[in-house]
DNA sequence: CTGTTAGCGCCTTCAG
DNA sequence: CTGAAGGCGCTAACAG
């Protein structure tokens, strides 16, 4: 492995000069420099990040916490997350937790080994609370994307739960549904209970009681929708639901899925929507309509929150940004005039 | 920050007693390691990564640089190698290079400077080559994964081109197509160019001459679809290809999309088909006759390979590891004898 | 502008 | 089974 002092005795300096160059201190001189970037090309010279951080405690090395990496909304947080920590001169590291909070756990506890500068988290549950305050005890810095933990608080970023939810029910009682079934994530999460709350709120602004048999509360990336949705349809005569709201398009296009088994028409016999596209190509298959959120500034905008408090370290008062979703109305919910 | 002196001092024993217990040594009493234990949960210790691995040369991360995170294919060779490495005790850095060799560099470079103990490649082209010299140089293990360096011998895991574009082609042919388009990748990857030799191939053994103006030249996530597509479709009559295949999933779809605005209908008047499913969920849009690459297989087998490689130190000749795709017949393509 | 000294947190090596 | 000494590669903090 080449080192400074390597470089140093081939460029005949002094090791700290070295370090000076690779730094890119200002007070050396030019001649020198030159020399010295000489030498370091000519031998391949990699600063070792593991010594560096020993002494300056900063590692430039964000990670990023999710618990999809399947589900575009996720990667296209991702996306902007990268864009933004590259743009600044930092790292990511991405962890995928499968909204499991064991995995979630380990990664943290990993991340804090390998001396990140900051995370940005998108936790998986109520469990998260304990990890996240290991990171609270150690100084990390971190962010919270698309939902929080209200126990421990810190900087945040998210969609705006109650408007979105309000656009996409206001949207299917405009096409005459009254008789809405909801099909959401686990409770324990933030924005699953702001959404909850929104959407009885809606209903009940409407003159419509919220039916406890159309609330169903499920996983966000796995479980049997095929009999949510038998559940839902097999509801006695004049009883079934007209319309379905899916809290994410994971559970959004398997509610599809499970209609198209069971021979129900969408949108005829029952519209559906849901959070966020489900694919990647947005227009690839113009079918479902969803309010989508802006996966990728959450994931620019948190990662810029989060360097500028790694940078600062004045733990000024935490911030809250939310953010509008876009409603996109396709075929799925019918078309309202036409 | 808690180091294992702060640890030694409270469990009155020397530092290097604690290391020993942290690293699992078999030679400490079991009293005196429970007591250190204590300690360590006391105080919430946790090693640190740089210190460690500045003397024992290893980190237990490994990375793997994908060019396309919001491509399935490369999420679920994601996957899979993420789940290969945690059983095997690693951590993985995932890294995102666009298909973009600039990108690319710059990863791989960080990479080395943080210290990965290896790196799964998906090269994005020929210029990847430099970078790649790099590890080599520094006796860094990697693996290429779906494409290789011709140049640079490593172990390698990839689909089955030959087998797979013949498979596809025949499909075709078997459906009575004759005029048939291949929209492929950027020649400069190994896997584009077995495909187009395979493409050209089976062809030929089918009786039938590759038409060159049939064959395009375009990029694995981006370019203007619809002037390519228009450019094929506009052929003079009786030249028009009857039937499209797409080297993957984002150009399938793309052209999908294109001939949509075009009201071309599929299959009726353009067969389509292409390598790897463009959804997660693979059921969800059941359109496109696709073949299948084992892509959670790549990733996992791959990983095994890295860290194979990296605790085995030994540098045995390299492997290669080709798997099979499976065909999955849809709609896009009409359906054969029904 | 450049060099020297000391130490970051941990582990290897060698003594007990 | 446990401890002491030294060093991994780099950079602060002082000298010059």
């Amino acid at each position: 492995m080449v080192t400074i002092y390597d470089i140093a005795k081939r460029a005949n300096v002094s090791p700290m000069t070295v370090s000076r160059v690779i730094n890119k201190s200002p007070l050396i001189k030019e001649s020198t420099r030159l020399k010295v970037e000489e030498v370091i090309r000519e031998l391949d010279y990699v600063p070792n990040k593991q010594a560096r951080s020993l002494t300056s405690k900063e590692t430039r090395l964000v990670a990023l916490v999710i618990p999809d990496i399947s589900n575009p909304f996720f990667t296209n947080i991702a996306r902007g997350a990268e864009d933004k920590a590259l743009q600044l001169g930092y790292h990511l590291i991405l962890g995928n937790t499968d909204e499991n909070p064991d995995k979630e756990s380990q990664y943290i506890g990993m991340l804090m080994s390998a001396g990140v500068d900051g995370v940005l988290l998108v936790p998986s549950g109520e469990a998260s609370a304990s990890h996240v305050k290991k990171l609270v005890k150690r100084s990390i810095p971190f962010v919270y994307v698309d939902r929080i933990i209200p126990q421990v608080p810190a900087d945040s970023i998210s969609g705006d739960n109650l408007q979105t939810t309000r656009q996409l029910v206001q949207h299917l009682i405009a096409l005459g549904h009254r008789k809405i079934a909801f099909i959401n994530g686990p409770s324990s999460l933030s924005n699953v209970q702001e959404r909850d709350q929104a959407f009885r709120e809606t209903l009940q602004l409407a003159g419509i009681e919220p039916n406890p048999a159309y609330m169903v509360e499920t996983h966000f990336k796995q479980d049997n929708f095929d009999e949510i949705i038998a559940k839902l349809v097999s509801l006695q005569q004049g009883e079934r639901p007209t319309a379905i709201l899916a809290a994410n398009n994971f559970i959004g296009v398997n509610t599809l899925r499970a209609l198209r088994t069971l021979q129900i028409r969408v949108p005829e016999e029952m519209a559906v929507t849901c959070f966020d596209d489900p694919d990647i190509i947005p227009d690839y298959n113009p079918f479902l309509t969803v309010a989508k959120q802006p996966a990728y500034d959450m994931g620019f905008l948190g990662m810029q929150l989060l360097i500028e408090r790694i940078q600062s370290g004045a733990p000024a008062s935490t911030r809250k940004i939310v953010l509008p979703s876009e409603l996109i109305v396709r075929s799925s919910t019918g078309k309202p005039q036409e």
